[in-house]
DNA sequence: GATGAATGAGGATTCATTCAT
DNA sequence: TATGAATGAATCCTCATTCAT
């Protein structure tokens, strides 16, 4: 009897199975989409042209995803582990203490490349395109990774309220979203100008609100109700 | 006065001209476009919802756009020269000599303003989820916004090369839209501490820049190649 | 006060009155009728196109013409005429003499030239693509030509029984009709040979027939019952 | 034995392997499209109608077919080969020294029998109704047809320039195109002297051809440059 | 007369999804 | 499991025709 539910989140609104088989149909399935949406983006992409992609019929696509949107949230759900897995654990622990720029490189850096190598994940990050519209598709990738900023930046901010931090690491990671998808536009040749571009935005916003903070400082503005 | 127009087939750009109905409809059209690529984004906006939404048949919406995407380029066209006819002629002239943050009062809030009034603009300026795919349906928008960008920018920088300037200006407007979208989507007893975040962001990324060119001032990441 | 119906067949069902400007309308509009239906069939003509190639407006289109199969009529009815005029009446009275072959270089090439000149005559002889189906859009022309034929080939075949002329005469407009489509497609250097065989065949096919009925002749079918 | 299909996107023209329902829709759906064509032309067939009378969705036939067109052509490859299974190739070998009036008995015969029971063939054979005009639909059958009178006729006239003989070919062709038209539409009773008809018209056609390769004939009219 | 506006059913085609095998 | 078949509403767009100006 083999085991159930392996695999991850197994709730309750999930019955499906996946066994030996089933898993690489699940990891093919994913690569499939993720190349569609990075191709057609989103809302344009198929589920009939996911399967055809994935080499499979419609049908089997949906022995694994119960619709759509299932496949986006479960390619989300993937990249984030990845990223997890490739960059994003590894980078926390020892970076708390850094100085801003470094800090700076050393979360970037990594992002840019994970999004080099899997483009779908901007694709999901950034949702669709109606702006202001929050999606179950994306809303897993992109709370997960702002909680991630939001983290950070409460411990290089200890005293600042909590809403103002959610604002500002709100603002900080739009705005990276923006750049990353400037960047992996860009020519070529252009990309690693546009990424030293984007950390000086990043990095010249939070700098007053960091040095704010810690030892006397230029407040170039001073902060207030917002 | 017999025939007035008697030449035939007199070439595929004749004025067409309108009569008063038509012009009614077309603007009604429009509006219906603004308020379905609103609810619904570019992309799943269909025609015949604008139609419906403007209370007309589809052959009417078809007998004044030969498709969707032109209604995406008209309305555009419209929202840049409604733009441009309320704040944006008014804007310049008198400002260019303002300091920084005075300039980005001047410019952020009536663009801001505008897109309130107009929330179809930020759609359009924002083009479809694909990324670094760039459509005839966004570009005039998209590229008259940069293109003024790139303008005040360079009287601001005037001994900065094109090349560099352009790119500013690239990412000055990106994360100009890019937090533009999110004062949209914010509750709205955020908006003003959002709009205040984003002008932060864009002032303390361009002072430098500037300060640069002009007194002695303190460069905080000194200009080298790109 | 002008005439009021001075065309032709001013049936009961045909109120429409036309002045000066109206027959120049009515000219124009089958002039576009024509080019419209040789660019792409009367199946697949539109009113619309055939209004927008006369320069005018549908309204106007349907100010003369109760809807597009009438357009086809009236077209037919005038190229008629204007063939009559041209080089049918012309043609008939003298030949009637005429040794078989130099008959059909009689009638054939003016015909022909005809059709190269009005290459919409054609069009509404052939009818649409479904075979068998009399339409009342190509009948008129249609049988106007035939019975023409007929009448020829009775001079010819006093003897013959009137359902067998009719037959022949059938078959002989049929393959007129196919040769002169043939002709009409070949490459303008083929068409001399390929007019050149459409008289043999037709002559090969009548000449037994008339010396039948006339001298001795080597009757290499004899004649039976159909 | 997991997986016989491992291997993700096998190409374009990947077999399909159909089942045996979808072999059987196929069938419905082309015999539906022959009926439609001949109750309305090709022209005026419309896909959802094809599917009406097939007793399908709309969706269903585009799982088979990608457009109309190829449902013409695959309709046409059907009954050309349907034709040469059951008439075609049987008829040819044996023929070939047959004297031509038995000759074109051999072949006008069946050809006329498959086409009254097979009515779509001379909807496809006969194409559009915009003369000159070749399209994909009718080509594979006009083409292939008009190659067997080709390389039939090239064995009576084997003398003869291959020029002039495709063009003999060509105008047998086209008569017998007509002739047919002709005698699908006639009267029941009129058929066979219609059938007799157009045998005349072509042995005589090419009977003094054929007599001038062989022993010494009356050359009714000598041949020359085309 | 002339125009352009308006219609709405119908055209081809797609798509997310379900079902029988 | 896996497949391909099946669906039918929705997509964009056209067209013959009528109507208000």
């Amino acid at each position: 009897m083999p085991e159930p539910t392996p695999g991850p989140t197994p709730g309750p609104d999930r019955p499906r199975r996946r066994q030996a088989r089933g898993e690489r149909r699940v990891a093919q399935l994913l690569d499939a989409a993720a190349r569609v949406f990075c191709a057609t983006g989103y809302t344009a992409a198929s589920t009939n042209s996911i399967a055809r992609e994935a080499g499979v019929s419609p049908g089997t696509l949906y022995q694994f995803f119960p619709n759509k949107e299932a496949i986006a949230v479960e390619l989300g759900d993937q990249l984030l582990t990845r990223w997890q897995d490739t960059y994003g654990r590894a980078l926390m622990p020892d970076h708390l203490g850094l100085p801003l720029d470094r800090l700076m490189d050393a979360v970037i850096d990594p992002l840019i490349q994970f999004n080099r190598e899997n483009p779908a994940f901007a694709v999901l990050m950034h949702g669709s395109d109606v702006p202001g519209q929050v999606t179950r598709e994306h809303d897993a990738l992109h709370s997960s990774m702002l909680a991630r900023v939001e983290d950070i930046l409460g411990d290089y901010l200890p005293d600042t309220p909590k809403a103002e931090t959610a604002r500002i690491a709100h603002m900080l990671f739009t705005v990276f979203k923006a750049g990353l998808a400037l960047i992996l536009a860009a020519e070529p040749d252009e990309r690693d100008a546009y990424t030293t571009e984007l950390k000086r935005v990043l990095l010249r916003y939070i700098q007053p609100l960091v040095e704010d903070c810690g030892p006397p400082c230029r407040a170039d503005a001073p902060r207030s109700a917002g």
